[in-house]
Formats: C-alpha cells, structure tokens, sequence
RNA sequence: GGUCCCUUCGUCUAGGGGUUAGGACGCAAGAUUUUCAUUCUUGAAACAGGGGUUCGAUUCCCCUAGGGACUGCCA
C-alpha cells in the first residue's frame, strides 16, 4: 500500500435512522481508520432533497456518540475538507458535470420521469425490463439523439433535464476488491446513470460520491456489498475525470441478514422479530416509535464487539474485545465474504458478559435510579451488594429488579407450579415453625440461622431440598433468587418472620 | 428476467490438499452447590450436489443447485 494517510468517510444519508447494519459499516471504517493512525470522518449525504427527513442527521450524531466512534471531522466537527454536508457543497458538482458533458463522457437528457416510468412499465408488460442505455439512448429525448440546436434551444428555454453517464460499449471494467479480490463487470450489462439533474441542481449519490472522495482524499471506500452493482460506474467515473491511478480502493462489506426469513436487515423490520435494529431509539416524524439498543439496555461496548464479530473475526478464540482491542486487531483480510443473518440470543449473551464484567458498584449506580422509581430509597451499599447477589442471571439492567424486587418488597403472589410442588403435606405447619425459630435467633447471620434451620430440619425429620423450596416460595414468591440465607439476612428479622407467618396465613396447601 | 456476489453444525465462525473438521450462541444430559442461579463436564449438531485435478479433496478448478444484492431524476 502506498504512504498515503488513511483516510475513511462514512457517508450516511439523513433519510431516516441508522439501522444496525450502517452504524456495523461505521465500526469498520472506524476501525480500519484508527488501525492505521488515519482519520474517520462522517459526510452527509442529502443530495436528494425529495427524502431528507429532519432529525435524521442529529440522530446519526449521536449514534456515533454513544457508540464512541469519535469523528475527526464531520459537519459538526469541521477539518479541511470541508463543507461535509453534500447540499452544502451544491456549487462544487456543477462544474465536474459540465466537465463530463465537455469531454464527451455525458450528455443531457430532457425525458420526463412520467415518460420513463410510462416506457418500464410496457416494457415490464412485455416482460422486458427497460434500461437507458446503449440500445436505447438513441431513440429517447437527449442531446445525443437531438440535434445541437435542439439542445441548446431546451436548455435555453429552461426545461428541466438530467446529465447521463455515457457509459461505453463493451469495455471489461475490473476492480479490486479488498475483500472479494477482483470483480469484473462488461459495460453492455451497464446502464447510463444520472449524475445531476437540473431540477434541485443537485448531483446524484454516484457523482457526488466520486468528486467528494477525490477532494477530500479519501484513500478506502468501505461500505456494505449493495454497492457492489455500481463500482463499474464508480470506477468508469475515476477513469472519464482521468483520476482512476489515484482512485481510492475498495473494499464491500457482507450484509447483515435477518434472523428469520429471508434478505437483509432493514429499517421496516423494526421490532418484529422482538430485537432492535436501531442504535437509539427513534421516533419518526409520524410519531411511530422504534426501539433502540440503547434504550433497550444494551452497553455500547456490547454492541460494538458484536456487530464487529458480524463478517469479521480475529482468527483466535477471543470473543469480547474492548475497542481499543478491535482496534489492534482488526484487518479487512479477515472481513468475510459471505452475509452473517442476525442472532438476536447471541446479542443479548454479549450484553451479559458486559454486565458481569462490571463492578457491583458501577452496576449498582445504573440500577439505582430503577430501585427509586418503584418508591424505594435503599443506600448505595445495600444495592451493590444486591446487585452482586444476582448479576449473573441477567441480561439486562432492567432485569435486575425482577430477580431481587424480594429485598424490597414482599411478594404479593406466589407461583402457582412452584406452591404446588412445594406448599403440600406438613411443610405449611413446618413453615410456621420456622418462623418460631428465628424470631427468636439472637445472631442474624445466614451461616448461625442456616445452622439452626437445618438442625430444626433434622430434628423433625423434614427433607431439606422440600423446606428450602417452600421457604423460598415465601420469601420471594417462586422458585428462583440468591442463596436463601443470604436473602434471610438481608431481609432481616421482622420482615423475613411477616413474610413466612403471612404465607402460611396466604398460601392454600396443595 | 439480466448483472454481480456468496455457500463449513440451527446461527456466528476457525481451518485448509492427508485434522477425531475446532470454538462460541442456542439446545439436551449429568455433576457439584444438603435451596436458586452460577460453574463444570458431556452430548447431539456442518464441509449443498455432481464432475474433474491429485496418491489423496471439505480445502484447487468447472458445472448445477440454493441464497443474496442490484436493476430509480434513492442512497
């Protein structure tokens, strides 16, 4: 590779939120820049005036935040090379148009939308597919079929028109691919692309792209393998400007599939099949609302090493890396080539590693402000050491309270499969003397009152597993928890002597 | 339909001319914790098919099949 700096641009259109395959095209870019000490910048791509949707832009921004993929420059944080919003650099693309149409690698084209949609659907009625191309363009409104007058006179008199790539006859394009090697196009299969058109005098993503790239010296184009299809066009592009030995190279990233079904992931899958595909939560214009990683409890560093492992790996055993460790690792000779389908289970099994890995007290700090809007005030102390009892049987912050609301409040019904299993024969009166007994232990200690239940049990000939399972039915009100004694501790006399004397008094013997 | 891309357990993947084809998620069983979860161990589970090349192909080549993307005055 040569001594050029690396740099990377990551160019979103502000059409709507990011879904989790672009920001997994972000992370790459990111990585890739920052592997080889370059810059990760962020372009925004609205030249198409007709789908900008507000907010959009600022959720892109913020999405990056949250991830930690820091830019080095963007719209917000300026560089260079700017502007880095296409719509702003409207005066730039006209003269690289002009510069096409002048060297004879484009020409104007006059026909309506109307008229084009009119001919693909006859064309479809005939079961042909319609394309502008070399077979084609001669016989359609543009400067190529009119005659110069004709065309100047169009132009003069205002009519709205398009600039079309000529695309040349028969020529084998080939272009390297950094992940699939060599790919290889005929422009016969090829159609004339717009590159701008009068209308918003705006240019289209493909010319837009190609000029900013070069001005911005971006050195890789990494972007998902949809883009594939028009890398002849991009690369035809660079050769009619005359800057194809200095074209940036090119690597087409996998597609994140759906999990069920067939086809890559989109925006409209949103929450169907019960996982986010959105980074933050976002609220469209209309007021619909789709969930976010973010808001659905997922950690950043989660999403980040997960999405990574979705067409890369490092080739060792290793699965959770920090970014910093992706950072180091990361190559794009071991990006896959095949589409990797979305598991939502394995998603949630990369949160729980990174919840397990923080500290009680970091995840105490998180939990606190849940423990508060149920109308509990407990110390930072008790709940980190809560906390600590059961992170291990949770995916999720918000999960933390459904595996210790007990140490809180005392349940207010017990599980119907756990009371008849469990709530039967003797065992409600053997209950009852439990809670006898440890009214009147002296020392709260879950060793000294483990010591004393069980010497009860064994006094009065009781099965241990039966007497636990029920004594844990009346404390938590099911069959799951932390170690009993620890939550007998916990809870302290009073409370744990209500709640076995009330299931005695609530719990009908099966 | 056309063009291009892809194909190892259900899923994410390692591997690569001779391997008991490895790991992870999920699933199942067992152990331990005289209670729950954790943990541990074990198990089921894959080279799409057919032709070559080769002493030998899951690995290299070709074909078929399947999947996917693209096919807009969208990106």
């Amino acid at each position: 590779m040569s001594q050029r700096e690396v740099r990377v641009r990551f160019a979103p259109s502000p059409t709507g939120p990011l879904h989790i395959g672009g920001v997994r095209t972000a992370l790459f870019n990111y990585l890739f820049a920052k592997k080889h000490g370059g810059k990760f910048i962020l372009r925004i791509e609205d030249t198409d005036s007709t789908r900008f949707v507000p907010g959009a832009e600022a959720y892109i921004n913020e999405s990056l935040k949250w991830l930690g993929l820091t830019l080095d420059e963007g719209v917000a944080e300026g560089g260079p090379f700017g502007p880095y919003k296409q719509s702003e650099r409207k005066a730039i693309y006209k003269q690289y148009a002009q510069q096409l149409i002048d060297s004879g690698w484009a020409y104007y084209a006059f026909d309506t939308p109307e008229q084009l949609d009119a001919l693909r659907a006859q064309h479809e009625a005939e079961k042909s597919t319609f394309a502008y191309d070399i077979s084609t363009r001669n016989s359609l409104n543009n400067s190529l079929s009119l005659s110069d007058e004709e065309t100047k006179a169009r132009l003069l008199s205002g009519e709205s028109y398009v600039i079309r790539f000529k695309m040349p006859e028969n020529v084998d394009v080939t272009a390297r691919d950094l992940v699939r090697g060599e790919v290889t196009f005929n422009t016969n299969t090829l159609d004339d692309k717009v590159l701008y058109k009068s209308a918003d005098q705006l240019p289209t993503y493909h010319l837009a792209n190609i000029v900013d790239d070069r001005l911005m010296e971006i050195s890789h184009v990494i972007r998902g393998e949809e883009w594939l299809p028009s890398l002849p066009l991009h690369v035809m592009l660079y050769r009619a400007f005359g800057w194809e030995s200095e074209m940036p190279q090119f690597a087409h990233l996998p597609l994140i599939l759906k999990p069920s079904g067939k086809g890559k992931l989109s925006k409209r899958d949103g929450d169907k099949d019960g996982f986010p595909v959105f980074p933050l939560q976002y609220v469209s214009p209309e007021g619909e609302v789709a969930s976010g990683y973010r808001e659905s409890g997922y950690f950043p560093e989660a999403v980040n090493n997960l999405l990574a492992l979705l067409g890369w790996n490092s080739g060792t055993e290793q699965e959770i890396f920090s970014l910093d460790e992706l950072v180091n690792i990361f190559s794009i000779e071991r990006v896959n080539k095949s589409g990797a389908r979305f598991d939502p289970d394995k998603a949630k099994w990369f949160n729980h590693q990174y919840l397990v890995n923080k500290s009680d007290a970091e995840l105490a700090q998180l939990y606190l402000p849940i423990i508060r809007e149920k109308g509990f005030e407990p110390s930072l102390e008790t709940v980190t050491t809560i906390t600590g009892l059961v992170k291990e049987r949770v995916n999720f912050v918000q999960e933390l309270w459904e595996q210790s609301y007990f140490f809180f409040e005392a349940p207010s019904d017990y599980d119907d499969k756990v009371v008849k299993k469990r709530w039967k024969g003797d065992v409600p009166a053997f209950i009852g003397e439990v809670a006898a007994l440890l009214e009147t232990a002296t020392i709260w200690k879950a060793e000294e009152l483990k010591q004393q239940v069980s010497d009860l049990i064994t006094a009065k000939e009781q099965n241990f597993g039966g007497v636990m399972n029920a004594l844990r039915l009346a404390l938590v009100g099911g069959g799951f928890g932390p170690d009993l004694f620890t939550i007998i501790e916990l809870l302290g006399k009073n409370e744990t002597v209500s709640r076995l004397r009330k299931a005695v008094e609530v719990i009908p013997a099966s």
